[in-house]
DNA sequence: TAAGTATATTAGCAAATACTTATGAAGATT
DNA sequence: AATCTTCATAAGTATTTGCTAATATACTTA
């Protein structure tokens, strides 16, 4: 469960910035063959270059955007797949069907006969 | 939008750390009359009653979790129509089903005759 | 009301983040 | 091959974040 929230974290994480969410959305309304350069998402959404090859860095990193060349430019695209899978991820981390048994307080805490309310 | 994105943002920001949402998923768990003062939920999750203070204050700032006071201790709950609805908001974020009609670059950018790929 | 307990807040710090400017690397075009 | 153009990376900075230790606050209980 340590490492379950961690991942779950990196993906709300990802998401966690105004500017990589609408850069998200700018390229699900992108279909093929429209294109969006990185200049061109820079300039919709009024931050420099470096700053959108940046968030698109961390997009890649969790697998929710692609890059392929078309000729000077790289066309970026959502995956639409690891989209949705994300999408179920979120909302499975927030379901409240994974509830398990309540928990107590562990044996060794120090202000377990305390818990009593 | 822009405040669209910021809205949604702050949902994901709340959620993008491990601690805080372990500490969700131990409030899920609990059912009434189970009761988790702060100095359980802290040796629970192995920090400082202070660091638990301070993500409930986030958790809080979204509406996701309530506290009442019984007897000594502060009884904190999570707000389980709020989860819903931040389930429900992560998920539409990521639908695909909001997905707009293909925007283009606009009149004036600089690059936008570049953009014919 | 005074003492006791749980929780919140403050101060301080190290690490991460989001940005800009400047520079470097990769590939396309001629 | 030389030149261009785009994109990525590096360097630098201001802001935010997550934590601990110390302190203050709020409430209960005797």
């Amino acid at each position: 469960m340590q490492r379950e929230a961690e991942q779950q974290a990196a993906v709300f994480s990802a998401l966690a910035d105004p500017t990589r969410l609408k850069l998200v959305k700018l390229l699900c309304r992108q279909h093929f063959p429209d294109a969006l350069c990185v200049k061109a998402l820079a300039c919709l959404l009024g931050v420099s270059q470096p700053a959108i090859s940046q968030h698109l860095r961390v997009l890649k990193a969790i697998g929710l955007v692609k890059g392929e060349r078309r000729g000077y430019h790289i066309h970026y695209y959502i995956n639409r797949e690891r989209l949705e899978s994300c999408r179920e991820l979120v909302s499975a981390t927030l379901s409240m069907a994974e509830s398990g048994k309540a928990q107590g307080c562990q044996d060794d805490c120090p202000d377990r006969r305390k818990q009593d309310v």
